[in-house]
DNA sequence: GTCTATAAGTCGATAGAC
DNA sequence: GTCTATCGACTTATAGAC
């Protein structure tokens, strides 16, 4: 990896590797799919690839966490975060391979020693947070029943947005997105 | 596989290394186990576990549809089907091997080509079903707000079943049946 | 029907030349 | 920094004794 060696060249080439292997993912499925594959259709050798990640499985926890970072300059939300996970939420459908990756590394992450563990712990405490806040906000704005408890349907929140995309990986008339809309006006009124 | 040879014996033999295979799973973890490791600690040899399943998905596959059989015999609900998933959440606590395995296979097979694929679709739509039917109940019992939309409940409670395990496993101090709980005291009131 | 023994292919990962 | 070549471990799968 590029410790102290972070020099511009290497630094941008990995970029290059993980924008690559994004589209790759993105469109394709992920179906188990080899390193060797990934390599070739992203432009590099093997050891290519691996010059930049130590491992798979630190080559996907990257590939998760450059989608987040993509996602959120993409789709800017119009709205507030909750809003803004709906739209993330409609965008999954157009990238299923991702939908697959993220709920398959989000089950081997419970193993602390995977790459993925302390990325889905942040990742989570960062969503409880702030759709906590949100939730907050809007029962502040009147928009949200008082006695909601704002923690509580934070973490509901994430776990249906997990739950639901396995739902629509099986059945791709699952409307994710409309369903989550639909129990925050279940819940909020 | 035990077609139309399924004779006494051999049946007996397959479900004592399933029940063997589930209690691995279920005390440890699944990190993407070996065959031989599965086979060493069943009792059987690499072929002898290969005789009765037709490759790692499909004993993989078989190791879920079991689970699911012996928690609707050993867990009986004391009220609805409802109460009955609340009470399987609680004993997940005790397997998280078998919680990772759920998600883990969830995920894969979203392949068509994938063994599990047909148990999940079939699985999802037999909760959805039975789900819907309790929440009627519950609205005519005038349990439940009678404006809440069956269908949509029932996929939204297996949603965050199944998200919440996910967070579960990344934090085992989450109340997975405590969190879904405290969503339908809020959603039916 | 169940075992021991083993083969063929592919995987992630690494060594070493350039 | 990128390659060729290769390693050991894993997978499925089969042959053949009992």
């Amino acid at each position: 990896m590029a410790e102290r060696g972070a020099y511009a060249k290497g630094v941008v080439r990995r970029e290059e590797i993980l924008a690559a292997a994004l589209d790759v993912f993105s469109r394709e499925g992920y179906r188990g799919t080899s390193l060797r594959d990934i390599a070739k259709q992203v432009g590099v050798s093997l050891p290519g690839l691996m010059h930049y990640f130590d491992s798979k499985e630190h080559l996907l926890t990257a590939i998760l966490q450059k989608r987040d970072q993509v996602d959120a300059e993409a789709h800017p939300a119009d709205g507030d975060f909750l809003d803004g996970l709906l739209v993330i939420m409609r965008h999954n459908r157009d990238v299923p391979g991702l939908v697959q990756l993220y709920i398959t590394l989000a089950a081997a992450a419970e193993d602390p020693s995977h790459p993925a563990h302390a990325f889905f712990i942040e990742r989570f405490a960062f969503l409880r947070l702030t759709l906590a806040e949100v939730i907050r906000d809007r029962q502040s704005a009147g928009m949200a029943r008082a006695d909601l408890d704002p923690e509580h349907v934070a973490r509901i929140l994430i776990a249906v947005a997990d739950g639901i995309q396995i739902q629509w990986a099986l059945d791709r008339s699952v409307d994710m997105a409309g369903d989550i809309e639909r129990l925050w006006d279940a819940i909020s009124s």
